[in-house]
DNA sequence: AGATGAAAGTTGATCGGTCAACAAAAAAAG
DNA sequence: CTTTTTTTGTTGACCGATCAACTTTCATCT
């Protein structure tokens, strides 16, 4: 005979909630990457990524940070605020554009950066090795598909 | 004969840094489920998650739903609290622990979340018809294994 | 029982991230 | 050339998330 007492989809449903996952690792990984640099070079996870974009691409302007990221536009703004008022970079205005400037490292910024590099490529290289080969593809891909699973939802939702 | 510009990583190496994937697929999701809530029930995604945890579990005290999902404690609290002033939930101490209270739906918070269901359900069938049933497993194995990733880098570096 | 230590929630401070409004400069339109 | 529109970057306000300090209650040890 049933009891009155209701029933759940049950707790083991959680993990299973994409977004739940997503977030949660996302968090943790976040939170474990900022305090690595805080021990390591005294600098903040957005400033590494600012620090990142110009070793990839060379000095660059902060709309084309945005452009290649999509990091929101005004933490760029005040990242780069902060990073200059420590010295760590340097701005020159662009040619024919007054409105805008190209960042670039100085040298003890990038020394800054030389020193949590080690660490951070090994963190990075431990995700990789987490998983085998076909499953950073499959994971890749997913995050492509996912990302334009949002894009379709944007319309129709 | 080579230039002295120099050359980079190349810009094409960002979308390959996991934790930058992570990340922004995280932010687009959170940002995007925080809008649609907005909109149709008018709660905040820490709400909703609260939300979920009741559905899932039942009348549940704050420190269980820390166990189940790691959410931060205070952020748990205060979204009690503003669910309790709203008359979305009720707190009920528990018994034989008078630090301790649960908290379960009011007919007016049940309402709430059943009106922001059907969009939610939607959204996670979308992401999961994202993919193939095989890309899922993976997907989900992947975030084991990077939790376990974590895990170990915390003891490591 | 009384003292000590652990656990449950709360609170304040702070930081990161997002959004909307804005000023300056450039580009486009007329 | 002048007006309008767009682009670039900055700023203020706000919410979400995290950390540490704290209060109250419970559990443990003697």
């Amino acid at each position: 005979m049933a009891t009155h007492k209701a029933t759940y989809p049950s707790v083991e449903a959680l993990p299973k909630l994409m977004t739940f996952r997503l977030s949660r690792l996302q968090a943790r990984a976040n939170a474990q990457a900022a305090r690595l640099l805080r021990k390591n070079s005294g600098i903040s996870l957005s400033e590494w990524r600012i620090f990142v974009v110009i070793e990839t691409n060379g000095k660059i302007t902060p709309t084309e940070i945005v452009r290649l990221t999509s990091f929101d536009k005004s933490l760029i703004s005040r990242t780069i605020k902060g990073l200059q008022q420590r010295g760590l970079i340097c701005a020159d205005t662009s040619e024919g554009d007054g409105r805008s400037f190209e960042i670039d490292f100085t040298p003890a910024g990038l020394a800054l950066f030389e020193r949590s590099k080690p660490v951070m490529r090994q963190r990075q290289q431990m995700f990789r090795d987490a998983l085998t080969e076909e499953e950073l593809e499959v994971l890749f891909r997913a995050f492509d598909k996912l990302d334009d699973a949002i894009d379709e939802m944007e319309k129709k939702l």
